[in-house]
DNA sequence: GCGACTTTGTGCCTCCCTTCACAAAGTCGT
DNA sequence: ACGACTTTGTGAAGGGAGGCACAAAGTCGC
């Protein structure tokens, strides 16, 4: 099964989450220089249990060897293929209030291919900022990002009244991936994929697993 | 039904991350002044279905009257309940690094009874700076911060390779519930919650979905 | 006070994901 | 060259979550 064919059957969703965490945990092998690893070994390292782990890989194609297990370099280069991560990809900051300003000095973004190639506001008070090393510049240049440098994924900072205007600027603009911290649910035509991420869910999550940890104990102690 | 009884009953893990989207929603209608909302209408600001939403709001008890719909204030004070959010929970962030300096400044933590309580780091280079008006203390505070503050969420925002070693401090101080960014997985106790959040697996599953509309494009145009 | 109407709460069904368990396949020692 | 051993890849079973559809329950108008 090539990759391509893989692609277009479809792998679920929930294996693809999980992918980014195979692949991180090979890159780290590959740092250490091991050449081959089992499905037993490389779940532990990355937290799931082998036959997850040897399932996920399945839908990929047969990349390991019976008896011996999997070659470190191929089998991440293989899933870097998968997620398609041997392209460049382009991305865009909008919104540059705390958080957008903290997401631009973050180096996580510079990894695998991942380029912040503009920093944006819709607020002209700020457009001309100079924030880690790049000056910000307004919404309108949103177009000529993507046909021109190729912009491809879009990450919304902004404050949750923004976020949908600002989503919207994208979006018009042929983005089709966007990355959302702000705290709102976005509308958005079917083509495009959102992810969000809410520091303050999470926490309420946790506050969840830590109040019904104390009342569980408080009933049966 | 008692929130006691939910509680101890267990309130499904995927309906548990909802209720944060849930909460905020109807936080949004109260401060608009309205007082009752149908399972369509909360629904669709919630983004997800009516009968999720209906099925979810099942789980914590019957707060709902038919006919009607949902009291705006008694449905959000129910879900606040159950997450346990009528209680403070002092936060505390380790790793001073860029991304810690950022969630240390970024204000969406003062949300819902979240206060950040401590920064912490185990440079001792790093100690003693002024950071977002507070100073930076050593790993060693931990247990007096637990004991005398009452700390139950530590967030680590450490570089991967420390990660680890300030799970282990956290857990030993006695705090159950993590949030973790760095990009590693955590091995603790299973009393211990942790909630991973990491940008590069965001983006990475992003990619995935982009790449792969371009494939299914050129396959099928 | 009663009937028509609205909306909740939930039993049931379906689908997808996870886990189990084993046959297939390849390696390594002799 | 062959047999014992290891580890993958996968068919089948099991479990859980989401969606459907309707009975139950309460409101509102008359």
């Amino acid at each position: 099964m090539s990759t391509a064919e893989a692609a277009r059957r479809g792998v679920p969703d929930a294996a693809v989450a999980r992918l980014p965490g195979y692949l991180r945990a090979l890159t780290a092998l590959a740092a250490d220089d091991v050449a081959s690893v089992s499905s037993e070994e490389l779940a532990a390292a990355a937290g799931v249990s082998s036959a997850m782990l040897r399932k996920d890989l399945s839908y990929l194609g047969s990349y390991g060897v019976r008896g011996v297990g999997y070659d470190v370099e191929r089998l991440a280069s293989e899933i870097a293929a998968a997620l398609g991560l041997t392209q460049d990809w382009p991305v865009a900051i909008v919104g540059m209030g705390n958080l957008g300003r903290a997401l631009a000095a973050y180096r996580g973004f510079a990894e695998r291919g991942f380029r912040v190639i503009a920093l944006l506001d819709h607020d002209e008070r700020v457009v001309g900022d100079e924030v880690a090393g790049e000056t910000v510049r307004p919404m309108e240049d949103l177009p000529r990002l993507v046909e021109e440098q190729g912009l491809a994924i879009g990450v919304i900072a902004t404050p949750p009244e923004g976020a949908q205007a600002a989503c919207d600027h994208l979006v018009a603009a042929g983005v089709r991936s966007v990355l959302n911290f702000a705290a709102v649910v976005l509308a958005v035509p079917e083509d495009v994929t959102v992810r969000k991420v809410d520091l303050s869910t999470e926490l309420q999550i946790l506050a969840f697993h830590g109040h019904r940890g104390a009342l569980a104990e408080a009933v049966a102690p």
